[in-house]
Order: structure tokens, then C-alpha cells, then sequence
RNA sequence: GCCCGCUUGGCGGAAUUGGCAGACGCAACGGACUUAAAAUCCGUUUCCUCCGGGAGUGGGGGUUCGAGUCCCCCAGCGGGCACCA
């Protein structure tokens, strides 16, 4: 009894994939596309388990629909700007593109190893100016669109990273990669006009019919749609107007203050001749995002002394104050405030003493009672209700009301119906060295100068230092120092990069024309796109992917792409876990620190006792992890692909087990010994018995191999990877029963052998050819066809059908398929479990669900 | 606070979408082989039981001949958003 060799077999195998060219892909019309994306990696280093689970899932699906006849794409590339290697460089002393490239060979020669059926001629770096000068290229054809502009503003300032962030990267008030509280500071900044699409990017999610709801939910709440009102109040005693914006355009007639941001406009001029009001405004920015400082900050305001005049009440002024919870980037950053149908205008109004008018009437309320009781004390109504005190509104409904509130506003021109998203333009200013230059130059005289196309790509310099805090590029003695190519003066380069995320935009377009000398190549854009199955992590159901559908929008606008949505499926996989081992001291350890045979978790060096903890997804904090190579070397990729795939449903979080990785690696053996050491005539290979012709033990065995194509083809087309293990798993059963005892003849046997191969190919592929060979094949299973299921064994001629009494199980029977209802009825009736549970009462009623169940009601 | 999801044996999970709950695997236990171990093979394994049965899919209620599946209420766990006007 042997075991099975996976590491020259792996290693024979991939050689062998590579030799043919087996995975390249080329436009071909005659044939349908089919397009697997996984998301491409960070070149952190090395690979990690959440990695294997990841391009395991694409290669699953990559294979099977090679086999199916689709011409597939499944390239691979690196998303490899970034600030990891910055910080290496500062830690180290190394480059960061030696350092990125340096993991780059690493983390290659790792995935080569899983076996992959991946077209590595496509590989792609976004670090490499190849790639990153057609994204420039694109950007200075989004700067003349309008697309790409620039401007003063609030930013988020992560003061230990120190670089600017997306709204999109603050996370609690804190840097999504460092942590640090984030600070607000004005700076001149480079934004992508995302929010020109917001309208588009919600209105499509619908379409994504096979998305996750999930992820259409988070990206359709971070659009934010508000459907409400612009209202323009007159200032009294100055020429400009308010611009408020509101939902709630009904309650009007309740308003009694107005407020705007600290970061207003008005607050700006104001506060030069006021220092009481800018030191109020110094202090709100002082003031953090972070969830904390929202909860416990008060509610403050500060009454600048003006007042709008409202519309429609001649003679009514409404204060103006300045207040700490108005968001200068929210609808136009000023509000006016309705204290009774509001609960934060409410609590403002208390504090500051301003009049609370109700203007809705609860259903079935009185208005006695409603403006007597407790109403509108302390509590805000903010439901449904009637208009009352509101003039030619009253005895409306709200609905009503706000659509003849816009009518009258837009008849005074005093403001329209409008919608508000929350969305906000895409800031891709960061202050690194290591990201995609802006490429642009300021000129003293010219301005904003765009880069000629000719001079592109604008290349970053080698030779930087990071011994001082602050972006290398801006510290650079020569590289920013240049001509201004319009007017030759001294002009200075743009010393921002782009964020990252702009690089993984657009790189599943790239795939598709990876060398060529645009940015992509229409007819193999035309071809390839959209991805036809998308897969990666949950954590990008905003950022990547929202960002990836506007750049998509955008680059169909500049005629580089035909399609507005990239990705037409979207898988988002589990995580990764393991449980968490501690020693005496707390200190977290390793599982490979930790010996599990015994009774009791020891340190293995010491002996000492562990703590086993919680499973946690895999980091390098807790030190929960398992590195994949070794588990490579010691198992084989194929039975880590295989535990990958057996057991947790793929959008569930795996739990990583060595016991289920010792069990993995049991079913290769297993198949290694019932189908590599099974002695078959290796004559007439895949020769299938017509259908219909055999009986007995072999008509058995062949209603399960095709039983579990069926089921197979569709647990792979359904996402169902573990349902589809425990079919092979059961198909593997069935033929050991009956290779066993010979009960079938060698052509029903190479036949379920055959088959059993072909269906854990996508899985196990490398044991998968080695078998494939073992009976007797010259050519690569790589190449051949999925198995077809023949219906003439799918179709069951006998079936048991369950019996119960009052719907409690009392026996079962068997019957001919499609058995008459009468004739169930009979069988089931004369069952000795049905005869004693009726002890003599005359049945009620008799439910027959033909060929699924009986049930006797009495 | 608002929105969404999940809850099935000791564990991961399955259940043709309203029709025989627990497939497949892990772990455990018993047996065979072996001087012994590993490996392998064969069994048992939801719980209770007076061995007739009875109970059972987070808890409570409902619809139905029939509910893990549908509806209502509650609990626990997880996720997203949140000073959004």
C-alpha cells in the first residue's frame, strides 16, 4: 500500500501546464467568455490563508468552466503601490520597489505552487510604470473632462501615516490602516467627481442581480440618497441668500432658527471682524469625528446676531447661529432648525431658548390635546400626521405638503425640490512616495499645467531617503524642479501620488491588454469585459468596489471601455479563522508553539500550560496563523485546496483545523489507492455503457455516477463547493462498496473511475492528472470535456415514499415512480406502523404528494 | 438609534425551497489487522427511554394535512451606517 507522491506529482503536473500553455487566453469570438477575477494581492510578503481560500475559489470556478467549453480568462497580477513599503524602507533601509518586488517573486513562486490555472503572461504590477503611465494617461484625460479637478478643502489628516485620506478610509474617527485619530486640516487637494455618478452608481445596483443584496445595501446606504428641498432665505440686511438644504420642506411654518457649519462660507467672514465667533470655530475643528467625541460633544451654537427672513411669514426672522453639529460637506452646510419635529433642533431650541411651534398633528390626535400633552415637552413627533399653523398647508398630509411646499418655493423662487446624496467626491491625494504620480506641473504664471502625453509616464525617482517624516518626493533636490512645458518657466511638479485604490480601479480593464500601448484595447476590452465572476473579501464592499464602478463610468465617458459595470458577479468569501493559544503570561503564541497531543495544550519548548482562546480570523497580532507553504510542503496543494473547499460554505468563515487537514489529505490517499493502484484493463478507455442496457449492481452504480454529475455541475454552478466535496465524497463511497466486490464489470468501474476523476479535477487538479494517467490517458485531463449527465440515469423508476399518521413518521414505502394516487393510498393504508398508530379509527382524510409522501390524518 | 444577516448533534455543516431532519466530514468510542505503533479496514455515535416508544432545528405563539423552511413576538450573536438636516 503506497501513498500517494503529491510533491513530484504537483510538481510534474505544473511543469507539464506550463510546457502546453495550457491556461493562456486568447480572443475568440467563435467561442463564449467567461471572465474569473479574483481580487489581486498587496505584495505583503508572503501569501496567507485567507490568499489559498481566495484563489482557490477562482481556480475552482476557472477550471470547471474551462471544462464546460467556456474560453476563460483568469489572470493574476499585483496591487503593489502602497505603504507598507514605505514603512519597510523606513525600518529596513531597503528601496521600496526591492522591497516590493523582492515579495512580489515570493509571493509568484507561492501561488505557482498551489497550482492555479492562471495565464501568467498577463501578469501585471501596478507599481511598474507599463501599468501606472496609461493611468496617468487616463487622468489627464479625466482633468480635461472635468473629472479630475482640484481644490481647497477639509481633509482627513492621519497624523501618523502622514498622508490625507479618503472619507471612505476614516473608520471610526480613525485611519483605516494606522488607527491614529484623524485630524481636519484645509489643504489644496486632486478629486475624482464621483459624486457626477452617484445617481447612476445607485440606480445600476438594482441590476446586479448577482451581487450580494448585502453589499448592495452597504454600497446603496453609502450613496445616500435624501430626497427633500433647497430653500433660499434672504439674510436680513445683506445681499446673499442662505442656501439650506432639508427633508422635511413641510414643517416650514415651524422653523424658528437657522444654523450653519463652522466651516460655512458666511461663518468665514463673519468671524474676521468677530473674535468671540472665530475662537467658537477654532474650538468646533479642535473637536475630533471620532464616535466618542460626536456622542459626548454638546450641542452648541453661536448666534451671529443675523436672521433669515422667512418666506412665507412677512416680518419673521429667523436667527442665524453658527452650530458644532452642522457638516460643512453635508447638502449645502446649513440647516433651518423645526424644534418640534426634530429631536436634535429640539434639544437646541431648549438650550438657546427659541420658540417650538408643532406643525404636525399626529393621526386620531386632537390638537388640544396633542399641543397640552406631552408632545412636544422634551420629545420631538416626528411621524406621520396633519399640517396645522402652516397656512395654505394645513390639513394636509405630509406628503402632500412638501410637494406643494416645493410648488410655492419654486413660484418665489425661493427654492426647489432637490436630492442630496451623501456621497462625496473621491479625494486621491496622498502625500508618499510610493503611489502613482499626479502628473501634472504648477507653473507661477500658467498655473496647472498637464503633463504632454509625450512625456509620460512621469516615473517616480530611485534614489529618495526616508529619514525624515514627510513625503519623499517633496524632498527630492531635483525630481519636482522642472520646466513648465507651456510657457518653460520654472515650474514644480505635483508632488502628491494617487491613493492606491485609483490603481485597483481599473486593473481587471488592463487584464484584458495587459502590454499594450493604450490603456486598453477596445476590441479586447470588448471582448473580455464584463467580469464574468468577481470573488474577495467582504471588506471591500465599498471602497474597491464602488470606486471600481465609478473609474468604469468614467473611462466609458473617455471612450476607453464599453460597459458601465465591471463585475457582473460578485462572490465575497469568509474569513479565514483558528483558534488562539496563550501561555502563562498572556503573551499569544503560535499554533506551531503549541503541542495539542495530550490531554492538555502545552508549549511545546517549555511544557508549560496553554490557554486555549476563541477562533478569531487569522493576523499576525494574535499569531492565530498557519503559514500556507508549510502547509504546501507538508500536505500538498491539492489537499489544501481540498480542506479549503470541503465543509464551510464559502461566504461563511472557515474554521482552519489540522484534524480536517489530516482528513483532506486521507481522501487523496484514498482516491490514490481505489482508482491509482486499481488494476483496469487499460484498453478501450472511457467506454460507457449505452444507457438503459445494464441492470442489477451495475444499473445502481451508474445511476450514482450520474446522480452526482448532476449534482455536482450544479452545487459548482450554485457556489455550493462543500455540498459538492460531499458528493464526490459519496460517489467515492459507491465505487469502493462496489469495487469491492466485484459486483460491476471493468466498464462500469472505468466509467465511475473516469468520472469521479473529472469531477474533483477542478478541485485536486494535480492528483486529478495524475490519475487521469494512471488510467490510461496520454492527453492532460486539463483538456477534456465536464462530464454530461445522462438523463436516462437520473430518472428513478422506484421510489420510498414517507408515511405518516397526523404528520408523525410511521413507516415508508416503496412504489414505482409516478404510482397512481390510489395505489400509494392502498401501500400506505397496509403498513403494519400506520394499521397499529390508527388502532382501528377510519381515516379523516388521506394527503398523497405523488412520489414524496403520504400522510393519514385521522 | 437606524438598516441587514445569522442561530440545526460534541464540532463544521446537509436537507431537491413547505414533504422521511442530521447527507458528507471532523472528533469520540468499539472491533479487525499488527509483537507493538502508525497507516488501513469494519462498526456505533441527536437526546431521553420502563426498549413499547417519546422528544427534538435559540425561546414563545400562529398558519397548514404537514414547518428547520412561511407569519408575529422575544432572546442571543455578527455586520453595516450614524451630529446626514
Amino acid at each position: 500500500m503506497s501513498r500517494y507522491n503529491f510533491k513530484d506529482s504537483e510538481r510534474a503536473w505544473q511543469a507539464a501546464w506550463q510546457e502546453r500553455n495550457c491556461f493562456a487566453a486568447d480572443v475568440d469570438p467563435a467561442r463564449p467568455k467567461y471572465y474569473v477575477l479574483e481580487m489581486f494581492p498587496y505584495p505583503s510578503g508572503r501569501i496567507h490563508m485567507g490568499h489559498v481560500r481566495n484563489y482557490t475559489l477562482g481556480d475552482v470556478i476557472a477550471r470547471y468552466k474551462r471544462a464546460r467549453g467556456y474560453n476563460v480568462l483568469h489572470p493574476m497580477g499585483w496591487d503593489a503601490f502602497g505603504l507598507p513599503a514605505e514603512n519597510a524602507a523606513i525600518e529596513r533601509g531597503t528601496n521600496p520597489a526591492d522591497w516590493t518586488y523582492g515579495n512580489i517573486a515570493t509571493m509568484r513562486r507561492q501561488l505557482q505552487s498551489m497550482g492555479l490555472s492562471i495565464d501568467w503572461s498577463r501578469e501585471i504590477a501596478t507599481c511598474h510604470p507599463g501599468y501606472y503611465r496609461h493611468q496617468q494617461a487616463m487622468f489627464l484625460h479625466f482633468l480635461k473632462d472635468g473629472l479630475a479637478y482640484r481644490r481647497e478643502s477639509w481633509v482627513n489628516w492621519d497624523p501618523v501615516d502622514n498622508t490625507v485620506l479618503a472619507n471612505e478610509q476614516v473608520i471610526d474617527g480613525r485611519g483605516w490602516r494606522s488607527g491614529a485619530l484623524i485630524e481636519r486640516r484645509k489643504l489644496s487637494q486632486w478629486f475624482l467627481r464621483i459624486t457626477a455618478d452617484a445617481e447612476s452608481l445607485l440606480d445600476a445596483l438594482a441590476g446586479l442581480d448577482r451581487w450580494p443584496e448585502r453589499v448592495r445595501l452597504m454600497q446603496q446606504n453609502w450613496i445616500g440618497r435624501s430626497e427633500g428641498a433647497r430653500i433660499r432665505f434672504a439674510v436680513d440686511g445683506r445681499d446673499d441668500a442662505l442656501e439650506v438644504f432639508t427633508t422635511r420642506h413641510d414643517t416650514l411654518f415651524g422653523a424658528s432658527f437657522c444654523a450653519i457649519s463652522p466651516n460655512h462660507p458666511l461663518a468665514g467672514a463673519l468671524a474676521e471682524g468677530d473674535p468671540a465667533l472665530a475662537g467658537f470655530i477654532a474650538e468646533c475643528s479642535r473637536l475630533g469625528t471620532s464616535e466618542e467625541a460626536i456622542e459626548t460633544a454638546e450641542k452648541r451654537g453661536f448666534d451671529t446676531g443675523l436672521g433669515a427672513r422667512h418666506p412665507f411669514v412677512e416680518g419673521r426672522l429667523l436667527p442665524i447661529y453658527v452650530a458644532n453639529f452642522v457638516l460643512m460637506d453635508y447638502g449645502t452646510g446649513a440647516i433651518f432648525g423645526c424644534p418640534a419635529h426634530d429631536q436634535r433642533d429640539l434639544d437646541f431650541a431648549r438650550k438657546y431658548g427659541l420658540p417650538v411651534t408643532p406643525v404636525i398633528l399626529p393621526e386620531g390626535t386632537s390638537a388640544e390635546a396633542f399641543l397640552q400633552g406631552p408632545g412636544v415637552g422634551s420629545e420631538a413627533y416626528v411621524g406621520p400626521g396633519t399640517l396645522i399653523n402652516s397656512a395654505f398647508l394645513d390639513g394636509m398630509s405630509v406628503g402632500a405638503a412638501k410637494a406643494e411646499m416645493a410648488k410655492r418655493l419654486a413660484a418665489l423662487g425661493a427654492g426647489e425640490a432637490a436630492v442630496t446624496y451623501r456621497l462625496r467626491d473621491w479625494g486621491i491625494s496622498r502625500q508618499r512616495y510610493w503611489g502613482c504620480p499626479i502628473p501634472v506641473i504648477h507653473c507661477p504664471s500658467c498655473g496647472i499645467v498637464p503633463v504632454p502625453e509625450a512625456d509620460l509616464p512621469v516615473t517616480l525617482p530611485d534614489d529618495v531617503s526616508f529619514e525624515e517624516p514627510g513625503n519623499p518626493l517633496d524632498r527630492h533636490p531635483t525630481w519636482k524642479h522642472v520646466s513648465c512645458p507651456r510657457c518653460g518657466g520654472d515650474g514644480r511638479r505635483e508632488t502628491d501620488t494617487m491613493d492606491t485604490f485609483v490603481d485597483s480601479s481599473w486593473y481587471y480593464a488592463r487584464y484584458c491588454s495587459p502590454r499594450a500601448d493604450a490603456p486598453v484595447v477596445r476590441a479586447e476590452a470588448d471582448y473580455w469585459l464584463p467580469v464574468d465572476q468577481y470573488i474577495g473579501g467582504i471588506e471591500h464592499a465599498i471602497l474597491h468596489l464602488l470606486y471600481s464602478r465609478f473609474f468604469a463610468r468614467a473611462m466609458v465617458r473617455a471612450g476607453y471601455l464599453g460597459i458601465e459595470e465591471p463585475f457582473s458577479g460578485l462572490f465575497t468569501q469568509g474569513m479565514v479563522c483558528h483558534e488562539t493559544y496563550r501561555d502563562e503570561r498572556g503573551k499569544w503564541l503560535f499554533p506551531s508553539e503549541v503541542d495539542m497531543s495530550g490531554a492538555e495544550a502545552r508549549h511545546l519548548e517549555t511544557g508549560r500550560p496553554v490557554t486555549i482562546g476563541r477562533s478569531e480570523s487569522m493576523s499576525k497580532s494574535k499569531r492565530n496563523v498557519v503559514d500556507p507553504e508549510t502547509i504546501i510542503e507538508t500536505y500538498g496543494a491539492d489537499t489544501a485546496r481540498l480542506f479549503m473547499m470541503s465543509d464551510s460554505p464559502p461566504e461563511r468563515d472557515l474554521e482552519w483545523t489540522e484534524a480536517g487537514v489530516e482528513g483532506a489529505w486521507r481522501y487523496l490517499n484514498r482516491l490514490w489507492r481505489l482508482i491509482g493502484e486499481n488494476e483496469l484493463p487499460l484498453t478501450a478507455p472511457g467506454g460507457a455503457n449505452g444507457s438503459g442496457q445494464a441492470d442489477g449492481a451495475a444499473l445502481d452504480v451508474l445511476r450514482e455516477i450520474h446522480r452526482a454529475i448532476d449534482r455536482v455541475s450544479d452545487d459548482l454552478e450554485k457556489f455550493g463547493f462543500n455540498r459538492a466535496v460531499a458528493r464526490m465524497r459519496e460517489l467515492t463511497n459507491t465505487l469502493a462498496d462496489f469495487t469491492a466486490t466485484d459486483a460491476v464489470s471493468a466498464e462500469v468501474r472505468r466509467e465511475g473511475f473516469e468520472t469521479l476523476v473529472k469531477l474533483v479535477g477542478p478541485f485536486m487538479p494535480h492528483i486529478a492528472e495524475a490519475l487521469w494517467q494512471r488510467l490510461g490517458h496520454d492527453g492532460l485531463l486539463a483538456d477534456e470535456a465536464w462530464p454530461e449527465a445522462d438523463p436516462a440515469y437520473l430518472a428513478q423508476d422506484t421510489v420510498t415514499l414517507g408515511v405518516q399518521v397526523n404528520g408523525k413518521l410511521r413507516g415508508t414505502i416503496a412504489l414505482a415512480a409516478g404510482s397512481a394516487e390510489a395505489e400509494s393510498r392502498a401501500a400506505a393504508l397496509a403498513l403494519p406502523g400506520v394499521v397499529a398508530a390508527l388502532a382501528g379509527r377510519e381515516p379523516r382524510k388521506v394527503i398523497v404528494v405523488p412520489d414524496r409522501i403520504v400522510n393519514v390524518v385521522v
